[in-house]
DNA sequence: TCGGCACAAATTTTT
DNA sequence: TTTGTGCCGA
């Protein structure tokens, strides 16, 4: 293996194999090329058996493309080398072994919605409201749980004097309790039962040590704190881990993700070596300047800088618009100019932005230009109700024991048996502490139902018990065939025949194909396989931006892409960073929508556009906008401001300000209730100097629809206002929010 | 059991 | 603005 085309860092890297190693890889300095470079050196160059070897990222797309690049570098295929995702990896541990912890091998694996209406049944059966236990809030604070490897009695011990925590923790034994009695993992429980598994199983964990003398993980920063024991579990006895990763690229701290895990790395292993890696070849310096300058706002970070040999470029453009109407019209403009102009396509062009809300202005305006366009994130595939209806019925198939699919399609199509029945069947289930199956199966025993929902559901357990005798003999495209007519799902759909349930056909045919792609790709071809690699694979195969198309996407969703043109659009506070990080009395909140900041500048590769606007309707609310903090934060020289709107708002004395400057001036001084009441006071205060009743000629005004104005004349609540570019306009300040400037 | 209506809520989402 | 949810009457 050659390792010439190297920069001196990247060969550092690539060549200190053994003990821990720690790579921190800034944005485009060609991690992945590190990464696979290493893996083919191991091989190659230090004779070690890919058996010995594990690479862990994070998405399957990471996984695939590191794949293919270890492959072709190899010139050979090898199945030996474990190069997969967390879930992926730890799905396959479990599957050998999860029976020695009492689980059941055949698993399934529950998805975000599944969890949702497992929550929601536990709440029932626990008599608690769901308004006070909002069951999503409780799904995240289980998850967090789990994230950190506690258990729901060390979540309970932890949380004994917070009365709803304590209950919380009530919720999570629960809920455990159901996924256990289902046969069924959510997604945090892959890696914690994992965990659990090598804690309790000296020998399995002895198997895997063994084996993975070499471990690589990618993507370090946005590891869990299970994750991270998963990872130390099986490095603690040779030590030869690499952990590769970007602290200032760390945006999913929300989803768990602790930052921690990269900042203290050097503390959690000894003699650590660490390589920087600070050379860029993505974007020109204009571009990292700016992203330099930003990120150096952030105290809990390792120091980096980005360099590129990419000496010249444009200096990043910064637009003021009116309203997100005119902003949007502003980018699609700017994108066909720069399309016609600077031989670029539209591939090469990404719009992003802090929220998916923010993407319905910008359709409208590219539609209205003829610009193909394709937008990331979504409905996804497999979370349409008739793709989860037929996956239900394949799950049960698979396991009878999974009652929340059970429950999902008992009744789809309508056969009759309703949710007295079903709450029947519930109830007798959890009596019996059995999943709801074993009780319909023998559903003659039972007196509380009528004779007419036994023979209902008599003939469902006749349909599931027929589709399984076929799962045997049939493949699994078949099987899916099989589902849709015995059950009469699709009939039902034809029947009426809407434009809906017509996309509904196409989805499921769409659904059959994806089968038999399956069947063509894989090795074990079976029913379970299948779903497990579903389960796994959420993002549908992106038509990769083949086809001359504009990307538009969430800033989160852009990590690890890059293009020559990005616009970064609405660059305003209380929207990017959102509100919710604004209010909040931490400042690492902050911190992490500042990093994001920082992934959206570097996706770009020349060209940067940022805009903001003088007001923003979101949410069907309009309200006068800020310029962000992070646009403040760029350095002069490298910012081109493209127009300077006469009334730019630059500071307002909006409440969020206000609480923003009081938050660091007391932040070290006085906790965190304290503040709270200083900032309600302040904010309250802020709101008096807004009131309107004592509006007079002369005042400067801001109205949500014509935006600033001057008044010129009052009689009772009617104002006359004198609109900059908009004309004179006489309004009611009754109907209308009006606020003063 | 379903459609209609009022009401509330609304970041980000690799698996 | 859009989207989901709960409740009520037919």
């Amino acid at each position: 293996m050659n390792l010439e085309s190297l920069n001196y860092e990247q060969r550092e890297a690539v060549e200190k194999t053994e003990g821990p190693v720690l790579i921190l890889a800034g944005a485009g300095s060609g991690k992945t090329k590190v990464l696979t470079t290493r893996i083919v050196h191991l091989i190659k160059n230090k004779n070690i058996s890919p058996f010995n070897i594990l690479a862990i990222t994070f998405t399957n797309k990471a996984a695939n493309e590191m794949r293919e690049r270890v492959k072709s570098l190899l010139k050979e295929d090898n199945d030996e080398m474990w190069i997969s995702t967390f879930h992926s990896c730890c799905v396959r541990i479990l599957r050998k072994d999860i029976n020695k912890i009492g689980y059941n091998r055949s698993f399934v694996i529950y998805d975000s919605s599944d969890q949702l209406t497992l929550i929601k049944d536990c709440l029932k059966e626990l008599n608690l409201n769901d308004k006070v236990f909002e069951p999503r809030a409780v799904i995240s604070e289980i998850s967090s749980a789990k994230d950190k490897l506690l258990s729901p009695k060390k979540y309970k011990d932890m949380n004994i004097s917070d009365n709803r925590k304590t209950k919380i923790a009530e919720i999570y034994k629960l809920y455990q309790e159901r996924l256990k009695r289902s046969s069924a993992l959510d997604f945090d429980d892959l890696i914690v039962k994992t965990v659990e598994l090598f804690k309790e199983n000296e020998e399995v964990l002895e198997y895997y040590r063994n084996r993975f003398s070499y471990i690589m993980v990618d993507e370090y920063q946005d590891t869990s704190r299970a994750q991270y024991e998963f990872i130390r579990l099986l490095a603690k006895n040779h030590q030869n881990i690499c952990v590769v990763g970007d602290d200032d690229q760390s945006i999913y701290g929300w989803r768990g993700a602790d930052i921690r895990n990269i900042l203290e790395f050097e503390k959690d292993y000894d003699n650590v070596h660490t390589v920087k890696l600070e050379q860029n070849y993505r974007s020109t310096q204009v571009i990292l300047d700016a992203a330099n300058k930003v990120i150096s706002n952030n105290i809990e970070r390792k120091r980096k800088k980005l360099w590129s040999e990419k000496k010249e470029g444009e200096k990043i453009k910064i637009q003021v618009s009116d309203d997100e109407i005119d902003e949007a019209n502003f980018v699609a403009d700017n994108i066909y100019k720069i399309s016609k102009k600077e031989n670029i396509k539209y591939s090469d062009i990404a719009v992003l932005y802090r929220a998916n809300a923010q993407a319905r202005p910008i359709e409208d305006a590219l539609n209205k230009s003829n610009i193909p366009y394709t937008i990331y994130g979504g409905v996804k595939f497999y979370e349409r109700k008739e793709i989860k209806d037929l996956l239900a019925y394949l799950r049960v198939i698979e396991n009878p024991q999974d009652d929340i699919s059970l429950k999902r399609i008992i009744n789809v199509p309508r056969r009759g048996i309703g949710l007295k029945s079903i709450e029947k069947i519930e109830d007798r289930a959890s009596l019996r502490q059995e999943s709801m199956y074993s009780v319909i199966v023998d559903i003659e025993s039972n007196s509380d139902l009528s004779p007419k929902a036994k023979k209902s559901i008599k003939e469902f357990v006749d349909i599931i018990g027929s589709l399984r005798a076929m799962k045997e003999v049939y493949p699994v495209s078949k099987l899916i065939e099989k589902v849709l007519k015995t059950t009469g799902y699709i009939e039902e759909l034809e029947k009426d025949k809407k434009d809906e349930n017509l996309d509904r056909i196409d989805n499921l045919k769409e659904f059959v194909s994806i089968a038999i792609e399956f069947e063509r790709n894989s090795k074990e071809k079976d029913l379970e396989n299948f779903l497990t690699s579903i389960s796994l694979n959420s993002d549908t195969d992106e038509e990769e931006n083949e086809n001359e198309k504009v990307s538009l996407m969430t800033i989160h969703t852009s990590k690890g892409l890059e293009f020559p043109v990005v616009f970064l659009i609405g660059m305003e506070e209380n929207l990017f960073p959102i509100s919710r990080a604004v209010k909040s009395m931490n400042e690492s909140d902050i911190e992490e929508e500042r990093r994001l900041c920082y992934v959206g500048i570097t996706r770009a590769k020349d060209i940067l556009y940022m805009t903001l606007t003088q007001r923003r309707t979101l949410y069907g609310k309009t309200a006068p906008s800020v310029s962000s903090r992070f646009i403040e934060e760029l350095p002069n020289e490298c910012i081109e401001k493209l127009n300077s709107p006469q009334n730019e708002i630059t500071y307002s004395k909006s409440s969020y300000n206000v609480l923003d400057k009081y938050k660091q001036k007391y932040m070290n001084s006085i906790n965190k209730q304290t503040l709270a009441k200083k900032v309600n006071a302040t904010i309250k205060e802020a709101e008096k100097e807004n009131d309107t009743s004592n509006i007079k000629a002369g005042d400067k005004v801001f109205h949500p629809k014509f935006g600033v104005g001057t008044v010129v004349g009052m009689m009772g609540s009617e104002l006359t206002i004198s609109f900059v570019n908009k004309g004179i306009k006489k309004i009611n300040k009754e109907y209308t929010t009006i606020d003063l400037l």
